[in-house]
DNA sequence: TATGAATGAGCTTTCATTCAT
DNA sequence: TATGAATGAAAGCTCATTCAT
């Protein structure tokens, strides 16, 4: 019998498998959203079986939950910085407020596929048996949080403000990605924070 | 043996129907978005066959360019005479663009499943092959121009503030929904216009 | 394109195709019992597709629910008239007792698929979440009851008899098909009713 | 950092980890017979991976093998005693085949998983494909020469007895299972036998 | 205006097994 | 003495769709 195009079975190491195969899962994801993404396809387009995958996240549920772990770290470590460069403290001048947000924004404009990701999953996951509402739910409480202890020196209403931040954020976001990102994105954010945290006259 | 026990069969009017099919789908669809949501459900939930739903639709892309046809009517209807009650042009006064928009808010606050479905489908749809890509694309950016249009004469930059209003609906809707409808969306968009369209000094 | 032997699809009678799949189910249970057994290979025997037979009874537990009613009418059907042939009632004498017991006898011995099937899925059925635990609970209870009453008149321990006879039948029968039926099993039933039920000295 | 929750890795002993496999495989198979359970799960209540298993059997078949030779090694250390005390010679008096017969329901009435294990093989094994067919062919047919042999002096059909004999011992285990254990099978068992071996008039 | 039978493709998941470590 | 990665096959089931009635 004729060998005809067995791929030859690469054993890869654990921590670079499940690596690989979350990075395709968010190409996946991103495109069809939980329900509409297969873990079929998913095995196919990283050239393994689905037992393959299985064997590594357990579950689609699983692979979903482990996802958005690693996303977890790396948005932390990416983040966290920006938000308290020298002290961690958060910062409250509206300069540090401008530089912040305009570091995410740049930061975003360059992994338009996590934007996506996070548009999709975040929508869906509104419905509470979603495998991902829980997640969803307590990330952007945490976000407006953040972002109220930020501009509440600033501002009279610091969780008004925080809801119109994070509210541009993933409109803006989603108006460039319909756009096929014709438009410069962090640009749109300036003018648009200008207007949240106007300038001291 | 008679055939005693058989569903009421409503052999229903034909518009009837496939108004009543259409507003289950759209609770469906919320809830999982097109790759998720499955016409077996939607039949067991109207309580007719798979096949009684694809005969009204034809297939499943064709119900949801039925259902969106229907959506599109049903908010042209609402928010054109918001738009322009007496003479049908675009407003120009910041006092007409707050009442404009706000009327649009509050309608929206009072059929949160629509603005579910939207959300979900609007979201999807930013991938090109989306049956609901062209929809979508097309709805905004005829949105954008109206309110484009509509703050031309109060803001000096009216395309990004158009972006920014629209960006601030689909997200405080958002936070909205997510956060169970436990704040006043309408209260919060005030506070957000009142931002981008400030009062003249 | 050619049209490499596609069945014909053929086109059946609901009950028709029903007692067709059921049949075909008997031997596929008798050979692997419920666990063993899959619908696939039974699809394949009966010449459709899986979802061909999920179209017909919903599960793979709902064609075992299906398949024991429609056993169940059947015995129902041949064993009733036996044991009470003019006036349906529970008989008493010794002689109408060994007839009826010879009667079940000899029919089962001609259907021994019936027997295997139901020795294995009587086995499975012990353990209480077997689908059919309830079914074989209930079942020889009630055997064991009409049993109990019919030689109530003619020993002095009714109910171990009737625990005998039982466990008579059954044991007898399964070293038939073990042995591949090269024994007269009625001739050995025989043998051995006589030991439970003496003949008045 | 330290690998602090691995479990205890039980590095057992050869013979010692196969026969704690072995026991597990007893409440599995008897819970589903062969076809029915699977050694990955098996593999899980023993706490090790499925290739572990398949490490000290080789296979699933192997592992039911192995599974009988113990069972018949332990079956034959409690049972030959009993069959011949002193002088290793089958029993032939009414008396000791009473205690004999006695004695070996007493001991299965004191392991019903094995009595369930027993009852769910040796019904799966009548096919003829069945990897335990052979087993339980030569074991029945050496059980009835054994009973046969023991009634030879007191009878005039011994096999019939012998038959008869086999077939209420299981007959009346299968009906003290599907009941859960509520009579008292030991007694039940000497009103059955007290009929097959009538005492000398 | 719908249903009912049937399908082909796909889904998630489990299975027994192999092989290198 | 075991594990870990990976697989091919199959499981039960759902999906959108077709077609005759």
């Amino acid at each position: 019998m004729l060998d005809v195009e067995t791929a030859p079975r690469s054993r890869m190491n654990k921590d670079l498998r499940r690596e690989a195969i979350l990075t395709e899962a968010i190409r996946a994801l991103s495109e069809k959203g939980y329900h509409g993404f297969s873990i079929n396809e998913l095995a196919r387009r990283c050239g393994l079986t689905t037992a393959g995958i299985l064997h590594h996240f357990g579950s689609k549920q699983g692979l979903l939950i482990a996802l958005l772990d690693m996303r977890d770290r790396l948005d932390q470590q990416a983040i966290l910085p920006l938000l308290a460069p020298e002290d961690r403290r958060v910062p409250s001048t509206r300069d540090s407020c401008l530089t912040t947000l305009r570091a995410i924004m740049a930061r975003n404009a360059e992994q338009p596929e996590i934007i996506r990701l996070y548009a999709i999953l975040r929508t869906e996951a509104v419905v509470p048996d979603h495998p991902a509402f829980t997640f969803f739910r307590t990330r952007e409480m945490a976000v407006l949080n953040v972002f109220r202890d930020m501009v509440s020196d600033l501002v009279p209403d610091p969780l008004s403000t925080a809801r119109q931040i994070l509210a541009l954020i993933g409109g803006l976001e989603m108006q460039w990605l319909r756009e096929s990102r014709i438009f410069d994105l962090v640009a749109e954010w300036d003018s648009a924070i200008s207007k949240i945290l106007p300038p001291p006259s």
